[in-house]
DNA sequence: TTTAGGG
DNA sequence: CCCTAAA
């Protein structure tokens, strides 16, 4: 099958200022254009050219190429074959639809111009890959089964759908995309044989020929991912996203994983990155960062720089409604100062929360909550029967870059109506974080307290709502009177549909599987909440990545360095998470090759990782925990030789 | 406040 | 993960 990117020209709004981002690439340049959101939609190709809804799943991936707006430029030296597309927003209708609300329209256009250099990019990589497939490898099963012949077709259709707005730039825009590819969409035969043409084609195509080239030559990879079973794939997507997966698709979910991989900005950083399928490890040993980091400054710098003076003007065009709200514009150059995870940087720079103890007053919620277990799904819980709420959500500011989101809701409840207005920072490419917990909030007393809440609520939201909802809960729970209702699992597919129209996204890449909060039974007779955060495969490169650097036992630094993103994951964390790497790392040594199929729950952390927790750990002369293992004995002589006696 | 270690 | 003692 293959997919193609519909673009929708709305004309709904164009009233919106051309600011004056670099979009050449798109022959973009009146501004009245600008100005009208496109809307993408995300479709299948059938073999029989028929075009089917995308696929949950697949929406999910379009979701990545937006989480990475900034990093996915860098090459992806990737197989896949069957699905480029971009995602920016999923409206209520379930289409992905990119909205740009004023002023921050250029900031979703430096986006979107990335994101279709991105795919020029990936485009070529696939030709590349097609290319040396024909060459000197024998076909994937799957792909030799694929019914279209020409499996790696992509088709670019461009819609136009408005009436009366100047379109006559989207089809440039069309045809610059279609440039790259067109011999593909026109003839089926061809896409097996990219031309030389095509190459030359995309504007930094010899550039990515030339890094495609050298990455093929790197095959020191220890992670395969061309050689895992579905299973297997199925447990690094887990590991990797933090969630199950339904795919099949091998392919699918080879490119998944190693996308994620590779774009995370993060990892980029560290010694891991991908290649070709496969996790490897940079050559160099903690030292020889410096390269990679200033080269992610250099991309990222001005970009952020960029969104963040429209965040301010985008504040300004909002207008804080309510005095109470403190904004800080700190912006930017320290983003990228310690060279990874620059996205919350001005954040966790400012406006530092304290790492309250979220169990004493989930303790202190628990106690002032009703018994009754969260049945119902999230948002409309709390809404007794003789409430009568009637809220609404502004949004002003873009959720997809680092803006503030204003919401403002208005309960109406017992005839006094309050409005409580929100500020949250989204991330930036990450919006997915609910801040729709905040609005599911209900003062359940009377009007009086929320009100006095509602100041809380406001200097909370400013640095609370794009993090965790945990820390919102906390924000909130604290005046304790009123009834907070968290929400707990939030399955995108059960979400009411009002719920859709937020920028609420699960993250697909890491925060995917929503805390998974369970409550035990603690020895006082209280009750304290347990979270679960599944650690992604991107997390524990970057934890390895974190002690190789500062050395284990520094995790607050580490944390300030290479999870500042993260906003949960605490220093405490990482100390657990490394000290189960360890036990993970010694324990299997001498396991079978490749990823560790060992006991079902643990997680199947591939090899090379372990491998370098090995060393780090032999490096620290760190002790393996659990010195009893009979494995580590076995270990010790083992053949690998990759690690001399660590004992 | 952070680390180390037990649970 | 949580909790706590110790630094």
């Amino acid at each position: 099958m293959e997919t193609v990117v519909a673009i929708e020209h709305n004309d709904d709004d164009g009233k919106l200022e051309d600011i004056g981002v670099d979009r050449s690439s798109f022959s973009l340049s009146s501004p009245k254009q600008i100005a009208n959101p496109v809307v993408y939609k995300l479709v299948r190709v059938e073999g029989d050219g028929r075009l089917v809804p995308a696929t949950d799943d697949e929406v999910m991936e379009m979701e990545d190429f937006l989480e990475h707006e900034n990093s996915e430029m860098r090459v992806v030296a990737d197989t896949g074959q069957s699905l480029e597309c971009i995602s920016i927003e999923r409206s209520s209708s379930g289409k992905l639809r990119l909205e740009c609300p004023k002023g921050t329209a250029d900031a979703d256009f430096g986006k979107l111009n990335a994101k279709l250099q991105y795919i020029e990019q990936m485009l070529q990589k696939v030709k590349q890959e097609e290319r040396l497939r024909l060459s000197c490898e024998s076909p994937v099963p799957s792909r030799v089964k694929k019914d279209n012949q020409c499996s790696d077709d992509k088709a670019v259709t461009v819609e136009n759908n408005q009436s009366d707005g100047p379109h006559h730039e989207i089809p440039s825009l069309a045809s610059s995309l279609n440039y790259t590819h067109s011999n593909q969409s026109g003839s089926v035969d061809q896409c097996s044989r990219p031309s030389e043409g095509v190459i030359e084609s995309g504007s930094s195509a010899s550039a990515v020929y030339s890094a495609l080239k050298s990455n093929f030559s790197m095959f020191d990879g220890e992670i395969c991912l061309d050689k895992l079973s579905i299973r297997e794939l199925h447990e690094l997507f887990k590991v990797t996203f933090g969630r199950e997966t339904t795919v099949k698709d091998k392919q699918w979910l080879k490119r998944r994983i190693a996308m994620s991989l590779t774009n995370s900005r993060d990892v980029s950083a560290t010694t891991f990155i991908i290649k070709d399928n496969k996790i490897v490890r940079k050559c160099e040993d903690s030292s020889g960062n410096g390269d990679a980091e200033d080269v992610i400054s250099m991309e990222n710098a001005p970009v952020e720089a960029d969104v963040n003076l429209k965040d301010s003007s985008a504040l300004e065009g909002c207008g804080t409604e309510d005095n109470q709200v403190v904004f800080e514009t700190k912006l930017g150059k320290h983003d990228m100062e310690h060279g990874l995870g620059g996205e919350d940087h001005q954040r966790a720079a400012k406006r530092i929360r304290k790492p309250t103890k979220r169990y004493i007053e989930e303790l202190s919620e628990n106690e002032s909550r009703e018994p009754n277990p969260m049945a119902s799904l999230s948002s409309s819980r709390n809404m007794g029967p003789g409430l009568s709420t009637t809220s609404y959500v502004r949004l002003s500011g873009d959720a997809s870059s680092e803006v503030r989101t204003f919401i403002t809701r208005v309960d109406s409840l017992g005839g006094s109506d309050v409005q409580v207005p929100c500020v949250s920072r989204v991330r930036r490419s990450h919006p997915r974080k609910d801040f729709t917990s905040l609005t599911k909030f209900l003062p359940i007393g009377i009007a009086k307290t929320a009100k006095s809440d509602n100041k809380v609520l406001a200097e909370n939201g400013s640095c609370a709502a794009s993090e965790n909802p945990d820390k919102i809960l906390k924000a909130r729970s604290a005046p304790g009177k009123l009834q907070p209702v968290r929400a707990t699992e939030t399955l995108p597919s059960c979400e009411p549909e009002k719920e859709k129209q937020l920028p609420k996204r699960v993250d697909p890449l890491s925060h995917t599987s929503e805390d998974s909060i369970v409550t035990v039974p603690t020895a006082k007779g209280g009750m304290r909440r347990k979270h679960h955060r599944a650690w992604t495969l991107v997390e524990v490169m970057k934890l390895v990545d974190g002690v190789s650097r500062c050395g284990a036992g520094r995790w607050s630094e580490i944390k300030r360095l290479s999870f500042s993103s993260h906003s949960y994951r605490t220093s405490v964390d990482l100390k657990d998470k490394w000290r189960n790497l360890l036990k993970a790392s010694f324990a299997q040594a001498p396991a079978d090759e490749g990823m560790n199929v060992r006991k079902h729950g643990t997680a199947p952390i591939p090899e090379p990782i372990l491998l370098r927790v090995r060393e780090l750990a032999q490096m620290n002369s760190q002790a393996p925990p659990n010195f009893s293992s009979s494995k580590l004995v076995a270990g010790a002589g083992n053949a690998h030789g990759d690690r001399p006696g660590y004992l």
